[in-house]
Formats: C-alpha cells, structure tokens, sequence
DNA sequence: AGCAAGATTAGC
DNA sequence: CTAATCTTGCTA
C-alpha cells in the first residue's frame, strides 16, 4: 500500500527535511510564544481503524490558542504538582496532552517547557481545511463547515481525539502539527476562557481573520 | 468511600 | 442562563 523507506514515517507525512525541521522548532522556547506560533500551523490526524471514515486524513488550520504558564500559573494543570492525569504535562515538549472534562468533552494540549516542568497550550479552535464530511459525521448537524471544529471540546470531537491521545508525539505520526510555512495571520490576545483564577491574563490568542475562532462567553 | 469541581457545550 | 455528565484528586 505504501512504500516508505523508513519505517518509522507515518503515512501521509512529507519527506522534507525543511518542512521536518520547521516543525521541530515549533514546540521550542517559552510557552507563550509556542502558543503564538501554534496559530496558524496546520493540526492533521488520520481516523483510526474500526471508526467511521477509518483512514481519512483530516486536516485543519489552527487560530485559537491558550498558553499554561509553568509553575506561576493557578489554572495550569501542572500547578498543583503531577498526577496520574496530568503526567505528560511533565514530559518531553511536542507531546498531545489530552484530557476530560465536564463528563463530556475532551481537550487538546501541545506540552511545552523542558521536561521536569509542567506546561501546556490548549488548542481551542481549527479551520477545517480537508476531511470536511469526516468531521461534519461526529457533530450535529445543521453545524456549519467552519465550526465544525471551533471551541476545544468540538474540536476533540471533529477529529476524533480522546484519552487514547494523550502521550503522543505531534511531530510525527496519526496524529501532528505541521509549522506554517509561509506568512504568520495577525494575532490577537485576549483573556483566557472558562477559568476561575488567573481570569485576567491575556494568555489566549488567535486570527483575527478567521470565522472559527471559538465564540466566547460573556464578560 | 464520599464528594466537589471542572481549560465545555447545547438548548431553552 | 442552566442542566448535563463523569473523571479526577482530595479528604476522611
């Protein structure tokens, strides 16, 4: 089927030593420049065998983000220590950190900081840009495309994401982010969403372009 | 063992 | 504005 030369490449990525290395520098350095970076950079995942659309590569464009400080910041997961939960966190950078919340919804975190140190953006929201039908079989319906995956907890669902994620390497694999190779969206910050300290840090960032940047609760 | 909180969402 | 829904982590 297919025919790759090293056996750790996982179907559909590019060979490309610029593209590879991109992306490698993508998860490096502090976590509020990871969290800006990170928009604009592209979320792929294959389906996974035994699901609907198994094999299906689904794509979309991040443009919202959120940066969890390491050790200064209250709403980090990290805060108050490691846990069973939030062990990934305390690993390598450019993993999935994936958890659940609120009996419903799963999130998607990039791990950031070096390891020992408990850090993490949340992916908020993508653009879909391929496996539009995929996407569109796991939410309600009447969603239109570019919300389809706008908002952490549908964005989980669109892609299929779970706890199975969590642990994860992005660089490679079912499951990446891929650096965006041309120009960098304008980037806004703003507040962070849905947290009950540190309300006011301007920690969450996006395009001010796109239509699926979440909609946020009101102040 | 029991319990309260939670990085959300959809529906009224 | 609020119910839904259940895992996790903390306390006893």
């Amino acid at each position: 089927m297919f025919s790759h030369h090293h056996a750790t490449m996982a179907p559909g990525q590019a060979p490309n030593k610029r593209a590879r290395k991109t992306t490698a520098a993508l998860f490096k350095g502090h976590t509020i420049d990871v969290a800006r970076r990170l928009i604009g950079a592209t979320l792929e995942r294959r389906i996974p065998r035994g699901e609907p659309d198994a094999g299906t590569l689904v794509r979309g464009r991040i443009v919202e983000t959120e940066a969890y400080l390491p050790l200064v910041d209250p709403s980090c997961h990290a805060y108050r220590g490691r846990t069973k939960r939030n062990a990934v966190m305390f690993g390598d950078p450019g993993r999935a950190y994936v958890y659940f919340i609120y009996g419903s919804h799963y999130c998607l975190n990039v791990t950031t900081e070096r390891p020992g140190t408990g850090a993490a953006v949340l992916i908020r929201a993508v653009e879909p840009i391929a496996g539009v039908a995929a996407m569109r079989r796991r939410r309600l319906a009447g969603v239109p495309d570019h919300r389809l995956a706008s908002g952490p907890g549908n964005l989980c669902r669109a892609f299929s994401i779970d706890r199975r994620c969590d642990g994860k390497d992005l660089r490679s694999g079912e499951m990446r982010i891929i650096a965006a190779s041309k120009q960098r969206p304008i980037v806004k910050a703003a507040k962070r969403v849905g947290l009950s300290v540190a309300q006011d840090w301007p920690l969450r960032f996006y395009d001010a372009g796109s239509r699926s940047v979440s909609k946020t609760p009101a102040p």
